[in-house]
DNA sequence: AGCACGCCGACT
DNA sequence: GTCGGCGTGCTC
């Protein structure tokens, strides 16, 4: 090796370099900047503390990345100040936020921000809570060791082995005294196997409340107080403080929200993510980050074992287990039959010709009205009801098959053009479509959305006049409900927990769940649905659970059958043949009409993309007067890497010419519509 | 030739 | 937003 001699700066010390990623959201900028360190500095220092620093004619802030000999170019301004010496974006992080920002077209900065929280300075000084070493004696049951291959995963973390799984958990109540569910008994269990081969464990789920179930199952079994917890509830100076515990190698096991993802946990021996189809885990945030991706790039790069688990399987995740990347841990669906409660299809269409005067005036399937009826007989029933008005996609008045443009395949809205007169259009390529008809069964008639299920519900409670009612939405969402018999309403994501299981579920207006407006909303539907028998006790318990809809309909006919991975194959596989994510890559990019305008004249998109639009979208930001409009790109997944590469340059040389307008780009959009 | 000014691009 | 490099064009 060669050895290049330095000039020596007289007095025998070279002014030290400080190479910084600064807080700079210019996409042209989006790149480390070395500093020389005054000597007034150079004590305080450290690989990954905070600084300030003077870059393109203002004060930012950042996080020095390196302290390299040699720097990039010969003429370096000093750093400004060090604001903490505190260590908190370390070394291995760096890697994980540059590849989450090329993955999403965005910069480090965007995704730097998401990472650390704001430093809290009294919570810095304070003296740190001793933290104790989890300690895995007493893992539980179930979970993972009932499923096939279930036991070998685990042996394989315990042998500190990279291995990456996606797990459907058991969709009952699980009814022994522990109330723990079937889910937190396979990621304890996950968490454990890794801790006892000496490595730290993160455990991510969707939202807060679970959070602080998974602590505690956690703590219950590792030992009280070893277990940190990271989410936008804490409060700024508990949220740094959970975090610093981690940083500082205190906290071995952390739980938290989809910010947690990118939590330095020393020694990552598993990451474990609970239901990736939850729209929760999607940053809202630019780059608009799924923590789904982030903990299957931080698995990669930091060689560690990787577990997914849901109930469903997303498309996503059947597109990692089609190729192998991810080993598909459950059970038979026959198996999965014997374990959870039974699940029967009840059709709609026979509530006005059926004999039973009080399902007649509820609304309700004969059978329907019997599972509530037995059901309460000993215990509390869910009765889930689609949330009101939301977007209902056009479909098929006949077979129902959602209408589909004809030359992209994208989602077909109505536009009234006045006097009763409709036009369709396509919400991707704007085209029109003229004399629609079914491909599926030649139908010319459109169905009409319908909506009212919070009435259906109302009637529901009349028909059960000596039950309690518990009524549970967005609005106002009851947590629990207890063992004694009620009626409990609840729309999707706001089912109150029982606290020994429901003894029945009914599913109501399942056709009108399946037909919004949304491409997932088959795969989203069954998701919820497979939600609501979670919380069923099992068969042998006596747990039932009617779905009211279409009983012909696939997905319908998956949750009869509990089978979510045939369900993914077939999602999948659908998809692939539309054209959909994740089959191929797709990008969004969103601006008013002259800034996209811009963009396109810039942007070079590979030969192979498919551009559809622009179009004009209903925005979603409020206070903005400009109209937005959204042009859709999309191409082969195989060929996703340059379609990023070409909007993220597009964006740069934007940027760097300082051309005005916003310009929103996101990739695999999670809405779809 | 030498300097002032302004534009444009880079920003450590 | 600010700085500096470079080209242009004016002046000595």
């Amino acid at each position: 090796m060669m050895t290049i001699q330095q000039p020596d700066g007289g007095a025998g010390t070279h002014p030290g370099i400080a190479r910084l990623a600064l807080d700079v959201y210019l996409p042209h900028l989006d790149r480390f900047f070395d500093y020389s360190i005054p000597d007034r500095l150079a004590q305080q220092v450290q690989l990954g503390c905070r600084v300030r620093a003077r870059i393109a004619g203002r004060m930012a802030n950042g996080f020095v990345v390196g302290l390299p000999a040699r720097a990039e170019v010969d003429k370096l301004s000093p750093l400004d100040r060090v604001i903490s010496p505190e260590p908190v974006l370390l070394a291995q992080q760096v890697p994980l936020l540059r590849a989450v920002a090329d993955h999403y077209a965005g910069t480090f900065a965007d995704v730097m921000r998401l990472a650390v929280p704001p430093r809290h300075a009294a919570t810095e000084a304070a003296e740190q809570n001793p933290w104790p070493a989890p300690d895995a004696r007493d893992v539980p049951g179930g979970g993972l060791t009932e499923v096939d291959d279930g036991r070998r995963f685990l042996d394989a973390v315990g042998q500190s082995r990279p291995v990456r799984a996606h797990w459907c958990a058991l969709p009952r109540w699980r009814s022994d005294e522990s109330g723990l569910d079937d889910w937190t008994r396979g990621f304890v269990q996950a968490v454990g196997a890794a801790v006892g081969a000496g490595h730290g464990a993160l455990v991510i789920v969707p939202d807060v409340d679970r959070v602080r179930r998974m602590r505690d199952v956690l703590r219950a079994v590792l030992g009280p107080g070893c277990v940190a917890e990271l989410h936008s509830e804490l409060g700024p100076a508990a949220r740094y403080r959970n975090y610093l515990a981690v940083s500082r190698g205190q906290a071995r096991v952390l739980v938290g929200t989809r910010g947690a993802s990118y939590a330095p946990v020393h020694d990552l021996g598993v990451i474990c993510l609970w239901d990736d189809g939850d729209d929760l885990l999607s940053e809202p945030r630019a780059p608009y980050p799924h923590a789904r991706d982030v903990a299957a790039l931080r698995a990669t790069q930091e060689s560690c074992a990787l577990l997914f688990g849901s109930y469903a399987r997303t498309a996503e995740m059947q597109a990692w287990v089609s190729t192998g990347w991810l080993v598909p841990l459950g059970l038979a669906p026959a198996r999965t039959r014997r374990l959870a409660p039974p699940v029967r299809a009840a059709v709609d269409s026979d509530i006005d010709l059926q004999r039973d005067p009080m399902a007649a005036a509820a609304r309700v399937p004969k059978e329907a009205f019997e599972t509530i009826r037995t059901g309460l007989l000993s215990g509390p029933v869910l009765v889930q009801v689609p949330r009101a008005g939301y977007l209902v996609a056009l479909s098929c008045q006949r077979c129902r098959t959602p209408v589909r443009c004809p030359t992209c395949g994208g989602p077909v809205g109505a536009d009234r053009l006045g006097a009763g007169q409709r036009r369709l259009t396509c919400r991707w390529c704007g085209r029109s479509l003229n004399n629609w008809s079914c491909p599926v069964c030649g139908s010319r008639e459109l169905r009409a959305p319908v909506v009212g299920s919070q009435r259906t519900a109302e009637e529901l409670g009349r028909a059960f006049p000596s039950f309690r009612l518990v009524s549970s939405s967005a609005q106002k969402v009851v947590d629990q409900v207890g063992t004694t018999p009620a009626l409990v309403v609840a729309t999707p994501g706001a089912e109150p927990r029982p606290e020994a299981g429901y003894s029945a579920a009914v599913l109501l207006d399942a056709g009108l769940m399946l037909t919004r407006a949304d491409l997932r909303a088959a795969e989203e539907s069954y998701r919820r649905w497979l939600t609501v028998v979670s919380l069923v006790r099992s068969g042998d318990h006596g747990g039932t659970v009617s779905v009211v809809g279409p009983a012909e309909e696939r997905t319908v006919q998956a949750l009869v059958r509990l089978d979510p991975a045939g369900f993914a194959e077939r999602e999948l596989s659908d998809r692939q043949a539309a054209g959909f994510p994740p089959a191929v890559r797709m990008v969004a990019v969103e601006a008013d009409e002259k800034t996209l305008a811009d963009f396109r004249s810039v942007v070079e998109w590979p030969s192979d993309a498919q551009e559809l639009g622009p179009v004009p979208i209903a925005d979603s930001t409020p206070g903005s007067t400009e109209q937005l409009w959204r042009l859709m790109v999309r191409i082969d997944r195989t060929m996703g890497g340059e379609l990023i590469v070409a909007a993220r340059r597009a964006l740069s040389i934007r940027s760097a010419r300082k051309r005005p307008g916003a310009v929103r780009v996101r990739v695999d959009p999670i809405e779809l519509f």
